[in-house]
RNA sequence: GCCCCGGUGGUGGAAUUGGUAGACACGCAGGACUUAAAAUCCUGUGUCUUCACGGACGUACGGGUUCAAGUCCCGUCUGGGGUACCA
């Protein structure tokens, strides 16, 4: 019987459908496992091979649960709104919901042929309005609270509100705008509606607030700090700008401090927990005000560094700053008003791009140094962030770099006041960052060291008065509004320009149609184009805006625990039973996005009690990416016939172009090279076109020689034969400089020659790179490409995909395929046996046999639990070698292997277990224990060793001891060939491992 | 600049707590079967040296700890990822 993979996955994808074999059970005395993958976002290009890697093995780990006794729920579904479909819309007019449901299509019949063991009842889609409703309504419980720092939870506004009835705000510890005025009881009572609100919405956890944005024109939507990537947007690359504009925004910071702390619970690599604590970004400082001379006012700065403020020099504030108008003196009035306006047209790429160049003005003005009352000047810079601290810094040039650099180059003193401990650590710049070493210069802090003078300073500072000890965060608040069409509309209705929330009976707000997925001629979102009617109570506007692409993302993975509740977003008894997810697998590029905002939804829905965890995923795997490897790249060189005619009058020309083509090599993908040695007509008229450019280049950089000839005139003059040759030396840094895209390229060596670069890079299908599983399918099977991508290293690296070890793994199958078919064979023959001794006889698996087993089950096992798939992979091929090389036909060895195997390769497995003779699948069978007493060898393999190094192997009977070890290797006469009679020093025998002589 | 993770044959990668470095697979070389190819099977394959037995070297580089180091410590080089005027 021949291995026909394509009939077998086909017929058990088909019978696990049917059977809704993978569905989990809600309840019942099964201990539960949740695995999650990270859901896609279906993309018109369909599954590459990258795709499936983390979902191959997410779906090794839920079969090997369900072997091993557990509940499992292994959900699958889809992030549905996204930008692409909506640009599609727009070049097309065809409905987003449109392109969306045909990708989503396509994505499903790619994932059944993988054979998952995804439980699709439990299927979700953020752009279905069964489920939008869902996230529309967490979103107005967001709203609808604010942050109770006493708490330190969530509470419903309406205890806010209850408590500014009774006392005012005066009492109020909450996550609020700074703004905030302070009022009583009767004030509050006394407010308009509009103001009330306007106060509430300073405390709402989701709220309407006038902000930086990062505005992206081309894009038309603002973006949050995540989806932007060196100044220019994630998707499309567009430039983003800062502007001012009033943005629903999540109020993402009052969780600062959990966030952080929640981190120390989780099973993440550390690599991911330090980039989400980079992000949240605490530190320790404190605040202090400078007094402006002459003024009544003061300059608020926030520093970490207390303890070097009588080395302040000069204080800088953001270009932004509130008090720069005020502060500006008539004379310095214009140069300031100038830089203000520059310092606001730059673009956020543009600041970067020139983070180097100091700029900055001086306002004319002075504040009060707070201890030794000396006057400081006052300077504009815009190294100085508006939207961090304070906006303002007190500049200590001798000990910060940057304050240094601006000191430096507007000629500024330099007040050193910590000495380093030892002279050497100032040796290499003039900046000492003064992280530990004495206080000098500075009155009641000198002498001590830098840990004792912060906490003096502080004292100090907050017994004056000037300021007090706070803790600052970077995590900034989350901007939640895009001016796009395909999002969740936020259920958000304007009466008499105050905003309201919709009540949870009128949900889903279901998106309106409308003409044109593109802004209004106004500049309005594109929702403004909805039609008259789509008005709440027929007369209120709707917010125009709607959410981001991680609001859906946010809680999914609590809807697949219930995703057909229509009452709830999740029961509160099925959100108890499942609680988080036990395994989350999927990329790295959600560090700071995705995996920030799910955590902070999650402890939001836990503070209200509508869940009991406040952490999404306990355990986090970011899987590799799978890099496309497809542009072989060679350099063409040219050839010259033996026979051509070398004049002395045309030497030097020769010798000019071939310094040319030296200088400026012409590289050729390989796939082009395969064609135009193959004499494709069409290969070689792009090469020859390549060579006309070059040709044309050269026209004109080398037009001096003879008769202004180009080279290639001048070659076929000369009779030259223009031979292309792939085997020459590549010259990195020439290809490097012709092509700086290519930043992840990879040479080729061979005899000590770079003959060839290869591109590697992310797949996408902009580069034609994209390997699609469907293709490995079609030729090995399923089962294949699941242990190939398994095979290829570990899951958490990144890999270049290349497809030259499949054949060990395609390989690997067959044999274990032959293995079955002969134990199959066997056992027919054995039930046919004239009597039972023979039968029995033949049954019984050897020594050997069960010793292969076992070891095998048990390294299989610590595989999976520690997620190393490709070592369990050829731990497979090592079991299957040998019993193969052992003849082996037992059912009692090939049983237990086949379940071993099954959660790596379901479909062969569950064939053979069926011919096998059983009836159920073999996915519900109970995982194989390992024993123990069939690994326990009579003899152990003593390596002994010679002042470390092995020199030969002695098998010894495992029962023996140390000192009897000893002995035996002491009287070997290979030992005392090797000590040729010296008497060993020391003797080293650690046992059942190996024996070490000194001598 | 700062933070994190790496560097092992021709290639992908093993070596779980310090105990025979290079498992497994690819590739390559040789052989068997075949008219031929594919498929399959067998043998060899870290480097240098030797006819061979064997010997020497070897986990980026330089030191150290240890009976013993790919693994632990110190320093250097180097690749990748994250982040950045965050005060």
């Amino acid at each position: 019987m021949e291995y026909n993979f394509k009939e077998i996955e086909n017929n058990w994808q088909a019978y696990w459908a049917k059977h809704k074999t993978f569905a989990a059970k809600d309840g019942g005395d099964k201990p539960k496992y949740y695995v999650l993958d990270m859901f896609p976002y279906p993309s018109g290009a369909g599954l590459h091979v990258g795709h499936p890697l983390g979902y191959i093995a997410s779906d090794i780990v839920a079969r090997y649960k369900r072997h091993k006794g557990f509940n499992v729920l292994h959900p699958m579904g889809y992030d549905s709104f996204g930008l692409p479909a909506e640009q599609y819309a727009i070049q097309t007019g065809q409905h987003p919901k449109i392109t969306t449901e045909q990708n989503i299509a396509r994505y499903r019949e790619q994932l059944d042929k993988i054979g998952f063991s995804f439980d699709w009842d439990r299927e979700v889609r953020t752009s279905d309005p069964e489920y939008y409703k869902w996230t529309q309504w967490i979103f107005i419980q967001i709203f609808n609270s604010w942050y109770n720092k006493t708490t330190d939870k969530a509470e419903n506004i309406s205890s806010l509100i209850a408590e500014f009835e009774t006392n005012g705000n005066a009492k109020v510890n909450a996550c609020s705008e700074e703004s905030v005025q302070s009022f009583t009881a009767a004030q509050w009572k006394a407010f308009s509606e509009k103001e009330q609100s306007d106060i509430l919405m300073d405390y709402r956890l989701a709220y309407l607030g006038v902000a930086y944005v990062n505005w992206c024109p081309a894009l038309g939507t603002v973006l949050a700090n995540d989806e932007i990537k060196d100044g220019v947007s994630e998707r499309g690359g567009h430039p983003v700008e800062r502007k001012l504009m009033k943005q629903w925004s999540m109020r993402i910071s009052a969780y600062a401090q959990r966030l952080l702390d929640g981190l120390d619970t989780l099973d993440w690599t550390d690599s991911l927990k330090e980039a989400q604590r980079n992000w949240i970004g605490r530190s320790e400082g404190t605040s202090l005000k400078f007094k402006i001379q002459n003024s009544k006012e003061s300059i608020e700065v926030f520093t970490t560094r207390p303890d070097t403020v009588f080395g302040v020099s000069f204080v800088t504030l953001a270009p932004e700053h509130e008090l720069v108008a005020s502060l500006t003196t008539t004379e310095n009035k214009a140069t300031v008003e100038a830089y203000v306006i520059q310092a606001k047209n730059r673009s956020e790429r543009e600041r970067q791009a020139d983070i180097n160049k100091i700029t900055g003005v001086f306002t004319g003005s002075y504040v009060e140094h707070p201890f030794t009352g000396k006057q400081v000047p006052i300077w504009i810079g815009d190294y100085v962030l508006a939207g961090y601290g304070t906006g303002a810094v007190m500049a200590v040039p001798a000990h910060d770099s940057r304050d240094y650099s601006f000191a430096k180059h507007f000629g500024l003193p330099v007040l050193e006041v910590v000495q380093a401990p030892s002279p050497s650590e100032r040796a290499g710049g003039e900046v000492y960052d003064a992280k530990e070493g004495k206080l000098i210069n500075s009155d009641f802090l000198n002498g001590l060291d830098v840990k004792d003078a912060v906490k003096k300073a502080i004292a100090e500072i907050e017994a004056k008065g000037l300021g007090k000890g706070k803790v600052n965060f970077r995590l900034r608040d989350a901007v939640f509004g895009r001016q796009r069409y395909w999002g969740e509309p936020i259920p958000i209705y304007y009466k008499n320009d105050i905003p309201y929330a919709l009540n949870e009976n009128e949900l889903p707000l279901v998106l309106p149609e409308v003409d044109k997925y593109l802004p209004t001629e106004g500049g309005e979102p594109p929702l403004a184009r909805a039609s008259s009617s789509w008005k709440y109570e027929g007369k209120y506007d709707y917010e125009h805006s709607t959410m981001p692409g991680w609001a859906g993302s946010s809680w999914y993975f609590l809807r697949y625990m219930d995703p057909k509740n229509t009452t709830a977003f999740v029961g509160k008894q099925l959100a108890d039973y499942w609680q988080n997810v036990d395994l989350y697998i999927g990329g790295s590029e959600h560090a700071t996005g995705h995996l920030l905002y799910v955590r902070f939804w999650t402890k939001f829905l836990k503070d209200l009690g509508y869940i009991g965890v406040d952490e999404p995923a306990k355990k986090l795997i970011n899987q590799g990416m799978i890099q496309g490897r497809s542009n072989f790249v060679y350099r063409v060189i040219f050839s010259f016939g033996a026979s051509t005619p070398r004049g002395t009058d045309i030497t030097g020309s020769y010798d000019l172009a071939t310094n040319y083509f030296n200088e400026h090599p012409i590289f050729i993908s390989k796939s082009l090279m395969d064609l135009y040695k193959k004499r494709d007509p069409i290969a070689k008229r792009i090469v020859d076109k390549r060579i006309d450019e070059l040709n044309q280049k050269a026209k004109t950089a080398v037009g001096n020689y003879p008769g202004s000839m180009s080279i290639l005139e001048l070659f076929s003059e000369l009779n030259v034969d223009v031979n292309i040759v792939n085997n020459d030396i590549l010259d990195i840094e020439a290809f490097k400089s012709w092509r700086a895209d290519f930043k992840n390229a990879e040479f080729i060596l061979e005899d000590g020659k770079y003959i060839c670069g290869v591109e590697v890079e992310k797949m996408s299908k902009s580069k034609y790179n994209v390997v699609t599983p469907d293709d490995i399918a079609e030729k090995f099977g399923s089962d294949t490409l699941r242990l190939y991508e398994m095979f290829l290293g570990p899951l958490e690296q990144s890999k270049p995909w290349n497809t030259n070890g499949i054949t060990g793994v395609h390989g690997f199958l067959k044999k274990l395929w032959k293995l079955a078919q002969q134990t199959i064979e066997a056992d027919k023959e054995r039930l046919l046996a004239p009597s039972p001794s023979e039968k029995a006889g033949d049954e019984v698996a050897s020594k050997g046999e069960l010793k292969t087993l076992h070891k095998t089950i048990k390294k299989i096992t610590e595989d999976i639990e520690r997620f190393s798939f490709n070592t369990s992979i050829s731990n497979f091929m090592i079991c299957v070698n040998e019993l193969t090389d052992a003849k082996c036909n037992k059912r009692a060895i090939l049983e237990p292997l086949l379940i071993c195997l099954s959660p790596y390769a379901p479909h062969i497995t569950e064939e053979l277990w069926k011919q096998l003779g059983h009836i159920e699948s073999i996915s519900t069978v109970a995982f194989p224990e390992f024993n123990e007493a069939y690994l326990v060898d009579d003899n152990v393999n003593y390596p002994v060793s010679f002042n470390g190094k092995v020199k030969f192997t002695l098998e010894l009977a495992a029962t023996l001891t140390v000192p009897e070890v000893e002995a035996i290797v002491r009287a070997n006469e290979n030992t005392l060939k090797f000590l040729d009679g010296k008497e060993p020093k020391k003797v080293i025998v650690v046992h059942k491992k190996i024996v070490n002589m000194v001598v």
